[in-house]
DNA sequence: TAGTTGTATAACTAACTGCGTATATAAGCG
DNA sequence: CGCTTATATACGCAGTTAGTTATACAACTA
C-alpha cells in the first residue's frame, strides 16, 4: 500500500485530520469514530504509519499517534506539476512550450 | 469511485501525466500503455471522466482525451490545510492555536 | 454497402480491501 | 502474582477492483 492509496480511504483522511488538530491515543482515536471497531482503527493507524502519514510513540500501555510532517508532501510534490493547470487555466500546449 | 480512489492507481497517474503534456486520442494513450489491453485502457479512462479529471471530445472516429483544469484541484483542496505541517514543522499544539 | 478501424461495454475471474469476532500481547494495578 | 486496560494481530467473509477475452457500436473507406 503506498501513500496514495492509504488516504484514498475516507476514515484514515478523518484520522489524518483528527491528528492535524493534536496528538492522540489510539483509544481517543477509536473512541472518536465509533461506527468503527477498535481493530479497524487500529488497522488504519498501522497503513497510515506504514506509508509514512503517522507515528506512534509509546506512553505506558498507550499509544500516541501524531501525524508525520513529510507524509503528505509526497501527494503535494505529485500534484504540484498540475497545479498551474487549474491555476493559470493554460492550454496544454502552452503549458508544454513553457517547460522547454 | 471518487477523485482519491481515481489518482489512488498507477496507471491512472500515468495517464493524467500523458494528458498533462498534451492531449492524446484513446488509441494514442493505448498504445502508451503497452502492459494493458485496450479494453482496460478504456476501463480507466472511463473512471478518469466520471470523477471530472478528464473529457474527451469526438474527432470523427476518434476521442481526444484532454486533462481538465479543476480536477485535480479537489485534492489539493484537502491537502491545502495540512500545508503548513510539512513547510513551517511546527508542532501540531502551536498550529491549534495559530488557528483560534 | 461491405469491410475495416477506433472505442466502449459485457461477462467473467483472480486478487485485494475493509470489516467484525476472537484472540494475543503487554502494561498498569490491587 | 491474578485481573483489568490498552492495543495489536489472526482469521474468515462480503464487496470491490483491475485485468482478460469476446463482442457491440460507430465512423471512416473503397
Amino acid at each position: 500500500m503506498d501513500v496514495f492509496e492509504a488516504v484514498a480511504e475516507p476514515t484514515r483522511r478523518h484520522l489524518i485530520s483528527l491528528l492535524s488538530e493534536r496528538d492522540h491515543t489510539a483509544g481517543e482515536l477509536v473512541d472518536s469514530l465509533p461506527a468503527l471497531t477498535q481493530p479497524a482503527v487500529s488497522r488504519h493507524l498501522r497503513i497510515l504509519r506504514e506509508v509514512g502519514l503517522v507515528e506512534a510513540r509509546p506512553d505506558g500501555q498507550r499509544r500516541v499517534y501524531a501525524l508525520r510532517p513529510d507524509g503528505l508532501q509526497r501527494i503535494d510534490d505529485w500534484i504540484t506539476p498540475y497545479r498551474r493547470f487549474w491555476r493559470d487555466h493554460l492550454t496544454a500546449l502552452e503549458q508544454h512550450l513553457e517547460n522547454q
